[in-house]
DNA sequence: GGGAAGATGTTCT
DNA sequence: GAACATCTTCCCT
């Protein structure tokens, strides 16, 4: 599979989060691959955006956010979770996308045992701690080149199967909790939550 | 050194 | 729809 690079991750926030949609997120691991495409993302931005952890400022938590585009930002949650961003923009700036949901391609039978519930095959992966669990992404992934095995994003040719793209508020926040900065693949089954909101 | 909040998921009503 | 488990990070005292 074709990967996605530097040049994709590099453009801006806004735009790499609505067009990782459609592609293709691949976990390679002695057990098997798992695969899903992206559904769902947020962006999290420099400028105006107290939700984005940068936006106090450089940290050894978000050190990552202000490197390279294409890497990884991984960061621990609520005692229990993982979230999954992908590093965007140029270098120094401070920005990410959330990966928020999945639609499990590849390695079903795995992801069913690492989630290690027995649920429908749409809660599996749709949410940001729930992915997380099903890919085995960890702490350990932060900082990653996301251009490299074993956790890297690949190109889907037939990517206009997950369009139109809608545009929603973000979840789970307590701060600019009104800005348009979260994407969906309209219509698709496996949305962390509905696509509209209000 | 302490405390409050957090880009969540699960369970219960 | 609401409560809560769980623990790291960061800011404040």
């Amino acid at each position: 599979m074709q990967l996605l690079g530097e040049n994709f991750f590099g453009r801006e926030t806004v735009e790499v989060a609505r067009d990782l949609l459609g592609h293709f997120l691949c976990r390679e691991s002695a057990e098997g691959l798992v695969s899903g495409i992206i559904v769902e993302t947020e962006a999290y931005l420099s400028n105006n955006d107290p939700a984005c952890h940068a936006a106090r400022g450089k940290t050894s938590r978000n050190a990552v956010m202000f490197g390279l585009p294409g890497m990884a930002y991984v960061y621990f949650i609520y005692g229990n979770h993982y979230c999954f961003n992908v590093v965007t923009g140029q270098e120094g700036v401070g920005e990410a996308v959330l990966v928020r949901s999945v639609e499990p391609v590849d390695g079903l039978p795995l992801i069913v045992a690492r989630r290690g519930q027995a649920v429908s095959k749409t809660n599996l992966t749709n949410g940001p701690g729930k992915l997380c669990q099903a890919f085995d992404v960890d702490s350990s992934f932060n900082g990653h080149d996301l251009r490299e095995k074993p956790l890297y994003l690949g190109l889907n040719k037939t990517v206009s199967q997950y369009r139109p793209v809608k545009t929603t508020t973000r979840i789970g926040l307590s701060v600019a909790q009104d800005k348009p900065l979260r994407y969906v693949v309209t219509g698709n089954a496996y949305l962390s939550r509905r696509e509209y909101l209000g």
